[in-house]
DNA sequence: CGTGCTTCGTAACAGTTTGTAACGTGACGC
DNA sequence: GCGTCACGTTACAAACTGTTACGAAGCACG
């Protein structure tokens, strides 16, 4: 089964209680707090797959929590709230929120939802690198993530630096998607590359040694791999 | 920009008619069908980022198209239904869709749930019909989705700037059909345009590097592309 | 430990792109 | 005809990006 984590962020004790009992007899692993402050350490403690979010949370604003928590994180989450209003449910998807319940549920319905978000979160792809073990073929070019070799269409070898080649990686891992300077540096696992230029030197150089049409720029934004990516197993 | 490629299945042709319409001027590309046949036929015909799907098709069941979609493909899906009692919602979600949305639904609520699911989805905005239609033909002209390229009646080839494309995109995805600042700034994803008369410059920018005639203006409303647009299967 | 090489970052410069401001011009209502 | 306003066009400034140059850090090797 699922064992899903599930962070309910609700201010209303009783309703908390109610929540978190049904969800857990439906083979969830509940976490429940009441404000912001909660929210956050519960996020920062460890991973969690979904979030109920009530919108209204005493001192705490709920879109706002909303807003924070989605900078930093991709996590799905499903606000809940008595405010039905159809401005106040695109105040909800305006910051993130991947769905929005009135209150009241019916909580087989919230269930449903919930099911529908995880299934659709679990698919998403991340930045996360793919498998190591496997030949990437791309616009006649072709990677060994084996051996880290990269061979040009005429059959040449190109010998790339580590760190192009891990920008390479990223690349091939996200084919045909715009990532961003920040994207690029949190994929290298390197903070201080979103800052200056790095970025920008590093895709140069990598260019100076593939196809430069390979990856192309969206201005203001950053770059893209102009082609798709086939995954040979080996 | 978006450019996703969403299916609208709906037999009411009026309410598809508005939908389509509405959706395009935000930017997506739109495809319509009334039926089940029409509907996998698009679907086999390329990539689709997301089916808006209405439950009561006549003759068909959407819910059981829903199901038959979902065996064989991962693309979202949002229903759309009249019947709004949980558990005909709840029959939505259990064949695999991932919002179910009740008529009469306010359209900018739509739009925020179909964002919702298309980001969660994390789909790149599909590039089938740059693949598919990958060269446009209007007036002469003829612009090469795959490479940015728009070439002259002549023959000559005239290089279109990130942004000068990306509103020459705007126009093709929506042949004909007037558009005002405000629609085409949020086709180009940036709000702020809407504001000064940052549209008015690109438009200039464009028809000076394409024939003038082409873009009308519709004074006091905003601009039309003066063309029909053939999509050339490559 | 010094030397040479490679790698990788910052700084600086130039070319391009794009928005704002300003001004003229043409269309529309009267 | 004439005033007003929307729109086309020019000029300019700011932002973005590619590229070069250069220096620091790491590493192999004698």
């Amino acid at each position: 089964m699922s064992l899903h984590r599930l962070l309910v962020v609700e201010d209303d004790v009783e309703m908390a209680a109610m929540l978190a009992a049904y969800l857990q007899r439906q083979g969830f692993y509940v976490t429940r707090t009441g404000d912001r402050a909660g929210a956050l350490a519960a996020l920062k403690a460890g991973r969690v797959d979904l979030i109920l979010l009530d919108v209204s949370l005493g001192a705490d604003d709920g879109v706002a929590l909303c807003a924070e928590i989605r900078q930093a994180q991709d996590v799905p989450i499903i606000m809940v709230s008595a405010l039905s209003a159809d401005h106040q449910r695109m105040a909800g998807y305006q910051v993130g929120a991947d769905d929005y319940i009135a209150k009241p549920f019916n909580p087989d319905l919230l269930l449903a939802r919930i099911r529908a978000v995880l299934r659709r979160a679990g698919r998403a792809p991340s930045l996360t690198h793919r498998r190591r073990d496997s030949v990437l073929r791309f616009a006649g070019w072709c990677y060994d993530a084996r051996r880290d070799e990269v061979t040009a269409p005429g059959g040449w070898q190109v010998s790339l630096s580590g760190r192009e080649t891990a920008l390479l990686r990223v690349f091939l891992a996200n084919p045909l998607i715009p990532l961003t300077r920040e994207e690029i540096a949190a994929a290298l696992d390197d903070d201080e590359a979103a800052g200056g230029r790095a970025i920008d030197m590093l895709v140069g150089r990598l260019r100076q040694k593939i196809d430069p049409a390979l990856i192309r720029t969206e201005r203001g934004t950053g770059y893209v791999l102009a082609a798709e990516v086939a995954h040979d197993p080996v």
